[in-house]
DNA sequence: CTGTTAGCGCATTCAC
DNA sequence: GTGAATGCGCTAACAG
């Protein structure tokens, strides 16, 4: 591997002394230099393809131009666009992300951000927290600077950048109840997580508001947003004996499972029983139903925490301000909604049980 | 943000020398130190809880524990496995990665691995190369550990794990042949990729093995991995008046075009054209029809190929050895492959015509 | 076995 | 405006 090309190689080959280079190449501090000399030691230094040693840089500053990123679950689809919006945002300023994931584990949360630490991250993404993170919270109250994407801590003090979670299943209760559903039951989140909560609450607001049936019988809550809660959730809804002719789910993957579910009972989407998703993962457009859900800008979510973020990094602590931005969402509506079906009939019923053969949710966790 | 505590702090606690808590807390050193002095500095060392600065330790050894990953698109659901393939792998031994995109631009790809390269990553992991990429020969000679996944470039010099393409294409075209079908329509990948050679001479070569119709008109050169080409190769196909009564395609994406492209011509599948993809991507085993494809090992790719990079890291340069692993694959048989129909008949037509109104392709693109 | 010394490459304070 | 000197925290060669 060639030698790396340092301060010391360019001062030498233009004459001048190290110092002199290194105030010529930090735009910040080139006013100091007399301007012919700036503009030799510029010239130089990329005939040399000079390129700052990040250790040294970091070992003097302090600081690393990293910042760490921690995910539950990368191959979960809906955190590569938070993460490429992330990126792209820290790319355009110099920064580059490093990345981990939890699965949801906290005692992994914990040692994840203690390595990035070490490492001497300028700062820390989070899209993995709980409601209750408190080693978040102390973090953030170190001065390290945190933001949270997607989700966040019930901490105020932490900054996030979430999703209009109220807008959403505004959104979506208006659809359903458009279409003439009275009764409506509810897959609600974890309730350990913010997207849980406030969509779960949400619906209960828009529930009232728009004078659906209140009984607490239709609401289900899912220990984690996969597929088999899904199910499990579903066939629990469908156990107690409420009627009922839509189920809302706090996000896709939830919606898929209730849509097994339902097939396996015979029950047809969206002829005997509507359902919706929330995320707008990729590929649900393709789906059989395809699913009516709401389209949340992820991309947009990573790009503005990153902005955030490197605006925190460069305000010293004490001026520091806490932040937290709402992102505006979409009604995506498909296949998997309809106008509830007065009859129920057997001869919708028998057709959709000839579908019911088909495959069982796949069985991978996930949570967002 | 609290002050990180250093050696120096370890050291003047226990009350020893700098250099001898650095050699008790390096394993490789340890020996060197007495056992209870050792013990003493951990103890001490972990109700301080010190960490190393990875800085100071980059700027003395040259060494950043640290590997870049590059791909085309995070968002390209084929990539999160192997990136999470290749962190855990990494974890496991204390490094981490940092990740960028290229969106398969040449130009962002050299300078991607220049950014790398200035922040001193011991290694890097390409899953976005081209089969003639020179920059990579360039400084895989320079003695920069590099591996590449999913695809490799040409030079066999470059260290790479690749699937099993053959074996796919055998599996694949004997269960088509299997089904009764003797003229298989090919949809090929970009030729300058490795996946999409290798498919294509393993189509070719399975095919002529298998005696089928060998008629050069049966295959289509798509120009990226993507739904768009996937629906105008479909279409170039239909146009040419061959006949046919599958397509074998190189990835998923192009299948999910030209399941699409049938769907609007008021073609049936598997009714009418059986279509097979390759990868199997998340979520296609519930699309309408499901597909049939052949699994690749996305994480196990991801592990191993940071598994030889680690260990490419570990040995010196002169004896470090190229090496290319070919991951088996498997054959996932689902919906959307049937016997070929004699009749090719009218009320086939008519039923599935009537799908045909159903959603276009989403308009990602798509490499892998 | 342990302490001493040096220096990795850089930014920055102090002289001039 | 520029050079000289210092030290960030660590490892490694050398000395004892």
């Amino acid at each position: 591997m060639k030698k790396r090309v340092t301060l010391k190689d360019v001062a030498e080959a233009v004459g001048v002394h190290v110092s002199t280079v290194s105030r010529a190449l930090d735009p910040k501090t080139r006013h100091l230099i007399t301007a012919e000399v700036a503009e030799q030691i510029l010239k130089v230094s990329t005939e040399l393809d000079y390129r700052q040693n990040a250790a040294a840089y970091s070992l003097k500053t302090n600081r690393t131009r990293t910042i760490g990123v921690v995910v539950p679950d990368i191959t979960n689809p809906v955190f590569p666009p938070i993460i490429r919006g992330i990126e792209d945002r820290l790319a355009a300023s110099g920064y580059v992300a490093i990345l981990a994931n939890t699965d949801g584990n906290r005692r992994r949360e914990v040692s994840i951000t203690q390595t990035f630490r070490a490492r001497g991250v300028d700062g820390l993404i989070m899209a993995s927290v709980e409601r209750d993170d408190e080693a978040i919270s102390r973090l953030s109250q170190d001065g390290l600077p945190i933001v949270t994407v997607n989700r966040q801590v019930d901490d105020p003090g932490v900054s996030s950048v979430v999703n209009d979670e109220d807008a959403g299943m505004k959104l979506i209760l208006g659809h359903v109840a458009g279409l003439g559903h009275q009764h409506v039951a509810n897959i609600a989140g974890p309730q350990a997580l913010s997207t849980g909560t406030a969509r779960l609450r949400a619906f209960e607001h828009h529930r009232d508001l728009l004078g659906l049936d209140d009984d607490p019988q239709l609401i289900a809550v899912a220990n984690a947003f996969n597929d088999e809660e899904g199910v499990r959730c579903a066939e629990e809804l469908l156990s107690r004996g409420v009627a009922f002719t839509a189920i809302v789910c706090s996000n896709d993957r939830l919606a898929i499972g209730a849509t097994a579910a339902l097939r396996r009972r015979g029950l047809s989407c969206p002829d005997d029983i509507s359902v919706t998703g929330y995320n707008d993962m990729p590929m649900v457009d393709r789906l059989f139903p395809a699913l009516t859900t709401i389209r949340v800008q992820q991309y947009d979510a990573g790009h503005e925490a990153a902005d955030i973020l490197l605006e925190m990094i460069e305000t010293p602590p004490e001026r520091r301000r806490r932040r937290h931005v709402v992102l505006p969402v979409d009604l995506m509506v498909r296949e998997s909604t309809a106008a509830p079906s007065k009859t129920q009939g057997r001869a919708r019923r028998a057709r959709s049980a000839a579908r019911a053969a088909m495959a069982d949710p796949a069985t991978m966790p996930a949570a967002e």
